[in-house]
RNA sequence: GGAGGGAUGGCCGAGUGGACGAAGGCGGCUGUCUUGAAAACAGCUGUGGGUUUAACCGCCCACCGGGGGUUCGAAUCCCUCUCCCUCCGCCA
């Protein structure tokens, strides 16, 4: 959620802000005139009010039962106008805050302004890409040779878009996800483990809703929303509470399943496990003082890439350009590892520091020092990293000839020392 | 799934129509006393919105789990939802 103030006092500057990320500007007239038809009717309300509870509390002194009727009779007219106010006034601050609510962050000064990923900027690519002396499998073909990947009775479970794991494909992911942890939590950051099924504020906190209602699974039944990101539970963890200073910053560290549904994408992406209806990551959350969120943006830059390096994993960063960073974001860089049998650049971390706007939507504030008033937190997401395009990174990249693929070093201990995945 | 009992400020806990933003206690902060600390004593101690201001202060409004209703007036009465606790059933 935006800071209404910023379109009280700088309403240029919301405008450019908006347009860049594809907004009619003309939405910030309208939010202003609601504001101030807002508060036009809140300043006459609350006088009646006033004058109400004045005129309320001298009732019971009046002696002489006439005028004393007189005077109930008076406040009752100006309850009427009050009930009146009050229902123009909620349908402003309904349609205000439903306007509000549709809003997306405005862009960093660094972000680039385009429409789409094909306007993101290239910032750095880091490590060698593999070179092989046969023509690498894409992991489609080789998972299932393997014996470690099954699409079609993942297909007979679940329908499209999913797949089960078999043996060491299975442990495979398992492994991935101890070690992206281990290697989080090395740094400091702190283990959750959130529901993975959550109430309609939490989803509208962290800015999936209202606008991506499309993307997200919901049971009608018991008005469940299943997370399609940890993001959103971390972001619920702290709602509406007051932190201290002392306890800034918090570091978080989840692993959770995801699920989206993946409208938005329809016939992308069909083939292999790039991208399906139930995908794990292992997300890093944190909530800082404002000074700090650049600082932390780096940070947990520092980190995803870590786990890119450590795993050896060829990998590039870019920054997103206005039009296709997520909703909340002010700025976003996400990080592609690449991947030698489909040939393709994937997009594994997303980092992005949304500022105060998950802060005001879930009204998360602390207090800078004793005393002082409130103010909101700065929040920050990444992921560390989405799992199974990293497994398919591993399973293309690390192939041999013969159909193998070497367990990076890394994953070993958490493989039984498995060194190598051979066809069964 | 069935039966009953609850939800009040950072915490405990009083409060069944007006003097209640809310007694009392605990905790916290400030002051007095003290070389310092403790103790004692005194004062202060929630959040949001509006208005005003350079800013503070002030003033007004709202908030006693959420929503709705009755009333001149609701923490208090009524309806409804959610959550928590106890007992029974079922269950990894």
């Amino acid at each position: 959620m935006l800071d209404i103030n910023l379109f009280r006092e700088t309403p240029d500057l919301v405008r450019q802000g908006l347009e860049k990320r594809g907004v009619d500007p003309a939405t910030v007239n309208e939010v202003i005139d609601l504001d101030v038809q807002r508060r036009d009717i809140l300043q006459e309300v609350e006088n009646l009010r006033a004058e109400r509870n004045q005129g309320s509390k001298e009732i019971p002194k009046i002696e002489d039962p006439e005028k004393r009727q007189e005077k109930i009779e008076e406040m009752r007219a100006v309850g009427e106008r009050i009930d009146a106010l009050d229902e123009e006034l909620s349908e402003v601050e309904e349609s205000l805050h439903h306007l509000m609510a549709t809003l997306p962050n405005l862009p960093d000064e660094s972000t680039p302004v385009g429409e789409d990923d094909a306007d993101n900027v290239v910032l750095k690519t880091v490590g060698e890409i593999p070179e092989f002396d046969f023509k690498p499998q894409a992991h489609w073909d080789l998972g299932p040779a393997l014996g470690i990947l099954d699409f079609e009775r993942g297909v007979k479970l679940s329908g499209s878009r999913f797949y089960v794991l078999n043996g060491a494909g299975a442990r495979l992911q398992r492994a991935l996800i101890s070690f992206m942890l281990d290697t989080l939590l090395e740094q400091g950051y702190i283990e959750r483990y959130p529901p993975f099924m959550v109430k309609e504020d939490i989803v509208f906190a962290s800015g999936q809703l209202p606008k991506f209602e499309a993307n997200l699974y919901h049971d009608h039944a018991e008005d469940f929303w299943w997370v399609p990101t940890a993001e959103v539970p971390l972001t619920g963890l702290h709602k509406e509470e007051i932190l201290e200073a002392d306890d800034l910053p918090l570091e978080y560290v989840a692993y959770t399943p995801c699920f989206r549904r993946e409208k938005m994408s329809a016939g992308r992406d069909v083939r292999g496990i790039k991208r399906g209806h139930q995908f794990d990551k292992v997300e890093m959350y944190v909530y800082c003082e404002p000074e700090e969120s650049e600082d932390k943006f780096e940070q947990m830059m520092a980190d995803a890439e870590r786990v890119c390096q450590r795993l050896e994993l060829p990998y590039r960063v870019n920054q997103l350009c206005s039009g296709d960073m997520g909703f909340a974001a002010a700025i976003t860089y996400d990080i592609e590892v690449w991947a030698a049998g489909c040939g393709e650049w994937l997009e594994v971390s997303s980092v992005s520091n949304t500022r105060d706007f998950q802060a005001r939507r879930a009204a998360i504030r602390y207090r800078p020092e004793e005393g002082a008033s409130t103010e909101y937190v700065h929040t920050l997401n990444g992921s560390a990293l989405g799992v199974p395009r990293v497994l398919i990174a591993v399973l293309e990249n690390y192939q041999h000839a013969d159909g193998s693929v070497v367990v990076p070093e890394v994953l070993r201990p958490y493989m039984g020392g498995m060194e190598v995945i051979r066809p069964e």
